[in-house]
DNA sequence: CAGTTTGGTGACAGGGCTGTCAAGTTCAGG
DNA sequence: CCTGAACTTGACAGCCCTGTCACCAAACTG
């Protein structure tokens, strides 16, 4: 076993290196004085921060974050750990994630991890991951965010993690999410104030747990509502040709439902294609809405109505809550949805 | 300023942190004899390396990378610079990328570039991402492989890239891509080929080279089968939204195009909404295809005939190329790309 | 006004690894 | 059996920071 078989040549980073000694020599001060500045520590007086600033400026200097971590114990880096979902979620919690990193000076580290594997296989790799990463502390998106092998491990190695989404055990370690449950509660009323009575909901992936949530809150205000008729069900599986699978199911049944509610926006494309296969025309035959409000709702004629859940912005506060420390709460913390009203929804023909 | 504001406190990295002087210790060998095993330098006997991985292995040992780097010069990091165009592109570059990372024990670190700020500023934060970021080689994606003041920053810092489908000055450093001209080509060919004589192409945005590479392929190589009449020009800009209103347009033409082609999937993902809007069926009445093989082709109806680029295997390239010094070819090189005929191109309906 | 606290600063010792160089070992050729 | 080249191994310094502790000055206390 060879740990590092190729390798680059050193190279020379930035323009003949500045270090911290040469601003301490600038500034006429000592170097944990210049450390104190760069850390903001306490104790430092103003005048002498201003001429290590001013000597900082001048040189251009960046502490070396190598040996910052070696000296200290941090790594100001944060990991995200993703499995493959959609592209489109994972971009987004990415960028949020990033700036958050980017706006505390910290850095962000990727680590995709392939579920796809045997499970005993893909334990072993999360771990090395984890352990080979060195990271200040990690952002699990789901499903690893209900991986309880994974969670063990870092809780047990000192590890924070902040969980984006997760499904199990919320109140475990700190996490961000929305209220799916509600969110899909909105879409049910949506449809039902439209005036729909014979609907369909196409459901997840068992092992997608939002997605249980989203069918159980909208199964439940549409019968709090009063809908009397059997609600349609069938197997959507987050994917658009789960979508079309689903939809084409749903379509061809009598009667026809006149309202689909897919519970991601690829299934809901998925249901808009069956739609078009099977002659009918969305919203006038059919509506159809979707969550998640992806890039996807947006590349589908007619514009798909969706839930909002914002993304990015998780990823930014999941990063936050990680970077400051201050705020060791744990417990979900609910993001705002909101309701997207566009094209895809339309009250059902009077028969 | 003050450069950390924040900060985790000390995290306890891993349990129990074994450092090279376990294993030396347990192996009864010196401190650096472990380095050479750890970094497969020449001349240690093969004893030696056996004893060294035997302990690597008991103790579970994983090499401390903030050390390694201050030490040596390497800071086993890979950059990926990108701006923000399709997340579909983005992501499998990404994880092309973080596979030829972790394959040579490196890491993946991001940086995400915002290109709608001003040039000067935008400009500013380049420079100053790439100083700060400390890694051993950065990977560019377009627009950033054809920012030259970025470029001749790298360069003259001494920090190694490479350019992924880079459209200026294709010799000034290594890169990948693949032969957008000759890939629109084989499509153009495609057309000519199910018998269309009236076609329509979609021009992508003027700041994406590869988008007016595609865009003389395509006119070349059919004038170069003959094709006489007109060939009718639009502009899709690459987006959804662009590829409905450059389709209306076209397709409310008299006589109408049999056949479109989108230079990206996007926009033909727009023509095809613009067909239905329209009252049109792909491809009965209109051939629609377009470029990329990206997720949206498989996310719409009929599946779309597009040109496969491998998109993941040009990041894995990329990468690979950055961490082989042994090899440090300047230009492009080209990998290989493959027409996909799926169900959105048909020959033309007999008139 | 002596006797404490507090605030501000610096000296110094590592942190875990690699580069350099020197020492020890092996083996071919004379 | 000796010499030098080639291979193998190790000692040690140093990469650039931060934590600890010690110091001195200023600001309190009663």
């Amino acid at each position: 076993m060879s740990l590092a078989s190729t390798g680059l040549a050193s190279t020379a980073h930035g323009i003949g290196h500045t270090t911290m000694e040469d601003v301490a020599k600038l500034a006429g001060v000592s170097l944990k004085s210049v450390s104190r500045v760069i850390n903001s520590e306490p104790h430092v007086s103003g005048k002498l921060r201003a001429k290590v600033e001013a000597a900082i400026a001048e040189l251009n200097y960046v502490p070396d974050t190598a040996a910052r971590s070696l000296a200290g114990s941090r790594t100001f880096i944060i990991g995200l750990l993703f499995d493959n979902p959609s592209p489109n979620y994972t971009m987004d919690i990415q960028k949020g994630v990033y700036e958050a990193c980017r706006a505390n000076q910290y850095h962000l580290r990727i680590d995709n991890v392939d579920s796809t594997v045997p499970r005993e296989q893909l334990e072993t790799q999360l771990l090395a991951l984890v352990r080979n990463s060195r990271c200040d502390g990690f952002v699990l998106t789901p499903p690893l965010t209900d991986d309880m092998v994974l969670l063990d491990f870092l809780e047990r190695s000192g590890i924070r993690y902040v969980r984006i989404a997760p499904a199990m055990q919320p109140d475990r370690s700190p996490g961000i999410g929305i209220d799916d449950r509600a969110a899909a509660a909105a879409m049910a009323r949506h449809l039902w104030d439209l005036g729909h009575r014979r609907i369909a909901v196409l459901r997840g992936p068992a092992s997608h747990s939002a997605a249980s949530l989203r069918l159980d809150g909208f199964i439940e205000t549409l019968g709090e509502l009063g809908l009397e008729q059997t609600l349609i069900e069938a197997d959507g599986g987050f994917s658009f040709d789960g979508g079309i699978r689903a939809g084409s199911e749903v379509l061809a049944m009598n009667p026809r439902p006149t309202a689909i509610f897919a519970t991601n926006d690829d299934s809901a494309a998925g249901v808009m294609a069956a739609c078009s296969q099977a002659g009918l025309k969305v919203p006038e035959d059919v509506s159809v809405c979707g969550f998640d409000d992806s890039w996807i709702a947006r590349s589908v004629w007619p514009y798909l109505t969706t839930v909002y859940q914002p993304v990015e912005e998780m990823g930014r506060a999941a990063a936050s809550l990680l970077l400051r420390r201050d705020e060791p709460e744990h417990g979900l913390r609910l993001l705002d949805f909101h309701l997207v009203v566009r094209d895809s929804t339309a009250p059902p023909k009077a028969v």
